[in-house]
DNA sequence: TCGTGCTGTTCCGTGACATGGAACGAACTT
DNA sequence: AAGTTCGTTCCATGTCACGGAACAGCACGA
């Protein structure tokens, strides 16, 4: 018996497989998933197999990768692909206005999960990826969601602030405060509080009363001038919700 | 025993369960994944438990949808994120300079998987979608894929092509000859054989000397203008292929 | 107020099958 | 040649996934 906590049925494995690859994507070798997931060699080579066969995994010589499969099922995340359908023209439009990086995404958890983002050619270094996720205290978008949030899921104060940059808040009453401004100019800021050298503005997106989503604009902090940038995401975003508002939201 | 001929083992139930999703998304209530299904209503019952456990399924109320984790894990499969990566800046170069509905898609098997797709807000109806697959012979990407693939791999004779549309190319000499042009111009056409009333010009993109990619403008067929487009198909592509040569091309 | 049909859920005995240790072959370093 | 470390195959063991049956909640209509 290997000492794992809770040795879970075969499909925790297979989870146990796939996230392996969280760290940053490429590909890896069996005797890099054994020592990842703590499972047998055995165990690891089967069920890997299995995954190989169903098109979750792709065996290419001696290394594995996350497989087609997975990507096509991705995809089809419903929420995810609606609202990207939607959001899309609007986001082009604050590229094309902005020509900086722009952001797209929705709350899970105390993160925000970003579902799109388009640049040119000048992309900055930014921790944003898309199905990536950061927290939602450190960025614009992060606020946008929070400050809207009807529900009291929002148990700030019993939360530990993570810390990504020097610039990062973590005292849960300072952000209070941040998101309050927030709420009375349907704008959020944040400078250099996700990677150093970069700031955003936000605006949430609405459908009906609640947020669903926000999208953002990220510049180098020494080009940030909030007064140029704030009209278009404002109108990106009102654009948004009025487009979801009227369009067919089946759920 | 459910005569299902091979029952497969706990990964493979799971798969189909998660493949029950493939038709449009939405929402499946645990009767219609066991009609999708036909695996037994406990057996369906747990595996789903097991799935939402994991994220990889949500349960919302009634229903259960295709979960957070899945979206994540696809955005991480390898080459589609490099790929997308340093292709966005040159797609938003030619949806700019054509506003019109772009697309990027690689191979697998005989289909076309669609990277990413980008448009204003005048959507073409298109059965193409992100994640989604489209056979090679039916579009333009296709065929640029098909006509710079080294590889034999194409052993179209033995295929039956697929019919979309009325003008679906379903002769595999026809379909010859077609590649055959394609590798003399560079570039790749196709009228209305995906779809009615929607036409795309596509260009192949290179990683050294191998196709992964193609890249195509759809446009409604009564404005098909392929010389004005042309040219900026062409760039786009060569621009991306330059920069795949030069990037940091991991694997 | 009962039926009747549909849901989603729990329980449980049984046996198929996932499991991990051991052994094998290959490739590579010492 | 002896030592790695890798991927792969084999097999006896016992766990755990299985599906039938029973239960529970709900919306019907009689």
């Amino acid at each position: 018996m290997s000492r794992n906590s809770t040795t879970g049925n075969m499909l925790d494995k297979a989870a146990l497989i796939l996230d392996a690859y969280h760290p940053s994507g490429g590909e890896l070798r069996l005797s890099e998933l054994v020592a990842r997931t703590g499972l047998s060699k055995t165990t690891a080579f089967r069920l890997a197999g299995n995954l190989v066969r169903l098109g979750f995994l792709e065996h290419a010589g001696e290394h594995y990768r996350l497989g087609n499969h997975l990507f096509e099922l991705g995809s089809l995340v419903s929420r995810r692909l609606d609202l990207r359908e939607t959001a899309l023209p609007f986001l082009q439009d604050l590229y094309e206005s902005t020509r900086q990086t722009v952001h797209f995404g929705v709350r899970d958890g105390f993160d925000v999960v970003y579902v799109e983002r388009i640049h040119g050619h000048d992309s900055l270094a930014l921790p944003s990826r898309i199905g990536g996720r950061l927290p939602l205290s450190c960025t614009a978008i992060g606020k946008a969601l929070l400050a809207f949030c009807k529900e009291e899921t929002c148990d700030l104060d019993t939360r530990e602030l993570p810390r990504l940059t020097p610039y990062s808040i973590t005292d849960p009453v300072a952000l209070r405060t941040a998101l309050e401004q927030v709420q009375v100019s349907g704008l959020a800021y944040e400078e250099q509080e996700a990677a150093v050298g970069v700031s955003c503005i936000a605006a949430p997106v609405f459908a009906g009363a609640t947020v669903v989503a926000a999208l953002s604009v990220a510049v180098r902090q020494q080009q940030f001038r909030p007064a140029h940038l704030a009209p278009a995401v404002r109108t990106a975003a009102l654009g948004l919700s009025r487009a979801l508002r009227n369009g067919v939201t089946s759920a």
